[in-house]
DNA sequence: ACACAAAACCGACTGCCTGTCGGTATTTGT
DNA sequence: ACAAATACCGACAGGCAGTCGGTTTTGTGT
């Protein structure tokens, strides 16, 4: 999945405002790029066509939301990146983790523990639940 | 940046070969693919040109080699697409890996943990080298 | 029901990037 | 110097994002 950067900008202030119509958007972008309301109305309809937003319609107006929440489609793109280049099953994935943790500082590294710390919690809750 | 399906997979044979030419690479990957030694020879022209590979002439050819590793590749690629999304300094980074943890298995979440032990003893070598 | 305004929709064009490769210029070993 | 191998140049196709004009559809108020 490639977005481009407008669609990135798009998909940014949707997460920031939950809901919002082509106009609203294109408010909301233009102050820093001009452009028409006809490109945010393209780019929703090409973010939509993604998959990545919802359309609902209200009035006029279709609102859009996002499907998928920040740290999601990060994790997706993440993996997109990372499965072109490592083989199923193979532990480069942690290898890419590897590298990509040198580029953290020691507080970021202590954040990462506690999450896999809440994750592990987070499954053991799952199975739980589960039985 | 953007890669496309055959410069992965010349990247991919680079990281296998550590060093080859065109030819080379041409016949390795013609075997699954087809095409002109020429579209090979410009893939690594546009590899090299974007830094991913360093090349030396020896005889008629370049020799190329992967500039980067594998692993630092993958991590640079990640920094990209997070980096779009998440302003500097932004803990949306740990919460992408969050995102991106759940994916894992929970030996991957060990292997994990570890990897940041490493990285932990690593710097604390590099401090007291500087020293 | 109708007319009007607002928005959707369609289609075109541009620019960029990768894959593809033919043809020509260079280089190298003999 | 010659022939072969290779680099280099330039072109074209296909795909995707950004851009937007023009037309059609759709709500809404009267």
């Amino acid at each position: 999945m490639i977005l481009g950067d407008l669609e990135k900008r798009v998909l940014q202030f949707l997460w920031e405002t939950s809901e919002a119509d082509a106009k609203q958007v294109h408010v909301a972008l233009t102050k820093r790029r001009g452009g028409a309301l006809n490109t945010i109305q393209s780019t929703l309809d090409r973010l939509f066509k993604k998959d990545l937003l919802t359309r609902q319609k209200q009035g006029h107006a279709y609102y859009y939301r996002a499907r998928v929440g920040k740290e999601e489609l990060v994790a997706q793109l993440i993996q997109n990146v990372t499965c072109d280049f490592i083989s199923e099953g193979e532990d480069s994935l942690i290898a890419a983790f590897s590298s990509f943790s040198a580029g953290l500082d020691d507080d970021k590294l202590s954040q990462l523990e506690k999450l896999i710390q809440q994750q592990r919690q987070l499954r053991s809750q799952e199975v739980s639940d589960a039985d």
